[in-house]
DNA sequence: ACCTGAACACCGTTCAAGT
DNA sequence: ACCTGAACACCGTTCAAGT
């Protein structure tokens, strides 16, 4: 992305866009925030719906997957751009809202006897990560079938089912 | 990293790396190959040594540890980048033999029954997807102990302690 | 208040020319 | 065979100037 083109997108000169943003980055910045707050919107509405908690779960993984492939620079950009982290202010809080909403349903998880015991931060940071991991490895175009990894969807799947089994539901 | 850099540094004119590599891209596969070889070498020294599997396996998982904060730019090269990936020959050989130490390692571990059942390399694909998402996440300064994630090693120890509780040893 | 145009210091890359 | 210097088409950013 360069500023010239966003200059020229919106029918102005090349460094209009200064008017508007300190900077490139501030620019970025601001598209972040109103990324996460959208993303934290959507998976507000997954965890409040009337789902049980593995179906939460599967749609939470789902919305993380289908924003990777539907906008992969705007996902890199939430989540794989050193600036967007060290941000603060409105778009530090949509993310840890963001992440919040998924932790919560880890936790509806775990007591729905799904997920193991253990601190629900610690295991929904490890399986978002997990995600995380896997959808940069597809966006990077390392998805090779010889490593037997040639889908995010069914690997997470996969380790949600490890994580599961052992486990004895409590309803 | 710029080419005129690496000119200056060798002492030379900032067009001399033309004269070595067809462009910075490819100059970059080169740096990427070597890097990849040492990682295949480091891998099989590991697999071949005379630890169990568990300890194996962790010494695997610190080997990309380490290489990822002594070398972060260097490990983003390797496991983060399109241009990498899309590499064949010696790289793409590299690549795919230090990802066949791992996966043996994790085969080790699952006949020692510390590992669930599964096929071997959508699990080796799993775990070091995991690895690789804490690590990018710790490389963009994504780790807020706000999230429970504070620790890329104590995640994997999580990870691997959940996967295998609820097994048997078999020996 | 908002925008433009020229300019600056960078890039990667190309190419003619040197030894 | 290997290197240099000038040049080209890009960047992000700055700044004086326009309305």
């Amino acid at each position: 992305m360069t500023l010239r083109a966003v200059g020229l997108a919106a029918g102005l000169s090349h460094n209009a866009p200064y008017k508007h943003f300190d900077s490139r980055n501030a620019l970025l910045a601001g598209v972040a925030a109103v990324s996460f707050k959208e993303l934290a919107k959507a998976a507000n509405a997954i965890r409040t719906s009337s789902a049980p908690p593995a179906g939460k779960m599967s749609q939470a993984i789902g919305l993380f997957i289908d924003y990777s492939r539907q906008k992969p620079a705007r996902y890199r950009l939430l989540f794989n751009n050193p600036d967007t982290a060290a941000a603060g202010g409105d778009l530090k809080a949509s993310a840890l809202e963001t992440f919040e909403q998924f932790r919560s349903i880890v936790q509806e998880c775990q007591e729905a006897g799904v997920l193991p015991d253990a601190p629900s931060q610690a295991l929904a940071s490890l399986i978002f990560a997990s995600a995380h991991g896997l959808l940069a490895m597809e966006g990077n175009g390392q998805m090779h079938p010889e490593k037997g990894l040639s889908n995010v969807a069914d690997s997470m799947e996969l380790l949600l089912g490890l994580l599961g089994s052992g486990q004895h539901s409590r309803k």
